[in-house]
DNA sequence: GATACAAGCGGAGGCGCCTCCGCTTGTTAT
DNA sequence: ATAACAAGCGGAGGCGCCTCCGCTTGTATC
């Protein structure tokens, strides 16, 4: 039994991330968290490192202390938005009649999902070695997509003898589809094509407001 | 149909590569395989290009043109290696006694594929793309055994009642076993061990010479 | 041999990766 | 407030990748 050291009395704030750390560090994080999404969207996994940090206004040292390869902060990165993504279902079923907020989080996830192509090797690695991590959250977007389908189809708005786990795969053949260059309307329009063949069998006829 | 440039009366020489290169640039291209193909054995596929480069004594300009990536050097590499492994099987088969022959040839392909586990990754690109390269090089292996078994079973050698492809199995599970820090030599074992087991129900009692 | 020129060479230069460690700063205890 | 110190910072430095282009050299032709 090796001696521990003294463990200061903390018992404070979990703050917004599991270890709690120096308020500036917290910062930098975040920042640097979100520096890196908007870089991997406009340049795939491979953009330049030195380059997100100079963006977040830190040196390089700390990024690699936060995230000690490249993996990592894909990872995070990943993850982040997964969460964002799942949370905007919550916040559009609020806010919207329940067959608009559907179609519009279809939108948002197709659109999302094409940026991500380029994470899968990075991802695979960490998969390889860290598989319950995914189990999470692989699973946070069929659950999200399902409660927009319930909701649409409890308000009479879509029709009943679908399920979410079709509506997935009929998305997935969506955003697998060989991406052209007109790519992002095409999708679009195919969420539409979507929508609208859900809607038609519903029991009301949708109008404007709820 | 562009015009071609005059094209030279060229017609000697396709010397030991494809294209026909100057005498120095082929020259360089060969010191640089020899090169590249014990530094890959001992750092990994990830040893320095520019280190190879030095050791070839040649410039890092020269590498790259010769090998546009990293990969296409791995590909050459690998390529060459498995062709010397097989033809090494034809010359052991004329210098040695049959059984002699299969013994030492499994020693030196266990011994080469642990070297060539770092490839995986740097060959698997290239299997997605030029698949047929690979239906070449990985078919002559199990040919290569193949007439070492049959020959060492033909003089009565090693028992009949086995055929290449289950040796092939056995050698595939002593080399892919855990590498264990003495890896080395309990492969080594194991191959004495697989060809006893062969030798053990041959019609003729192996002596020493032929 | 001399000439001409395409083929080939090589390394400087620009960029990115990652580590290391002396300096700064937030936090805690007083 | 102040002191003390761990936590955190950042960027220089060393290395590797890859490109680019002016220089060298092998080869063909006479």
């Amino acid at each position: 039994m090796a001696v521990q050291s003294p463990a200061p009395s903390r018992s404070r704030k979990p703050a917004s991330s599991r270890k709690s750390l120096r308020a500036d560090a917290q910062r930098n994080r975040d920042k640097l968290i979100e520096v890196a999404a908007a870089a991997f969207a406009e340049h795939g996994v491979e953009a330049s490192l030195e380059e997100i940090a100079r963006g977040a206004g830190v040196g390089i040292g700390t990024l690699y202390r936060h995230f000690p390869t490249r993996e990592h902060l894909v990872e995070v990165v990943y993850r982040r938005e997964v969460e964002l993504l799942c949370a905007a279902a919550d916040e559009l079923a609020q806010r919207e009649r329940p067959d608009i907020a559907l179609e519009q989080w279809m939108q948002r996830f197709v659109g999302y999902i094409a940026t991500k192509r380029g994470m899968a090797n990075s991802l695979q690695l960490l998969y390889a070695t860290n598989s319950q991590l995914f189990a999470k959250t692989s699973g946070m977007v069929p659950q999200a997509l399902h409660r927009l389908v319930e909701a649409a189809a409890a308000a009479g708005l879509i029709r009943r003898d679908i399920e979410s786990g079709d509506v997935l795969q009929a998305l997935s053949g969506i955003y697998s589809a060989p991406n052209s260059p007109d790519w992002r309307d095409r999708s679009r329009r195919l969420v539409r094509l979507l929508m609208d063949g859900l809607r038609s069998g519903a029991s009301k006829k949708p109008r404007k407001a709820n």
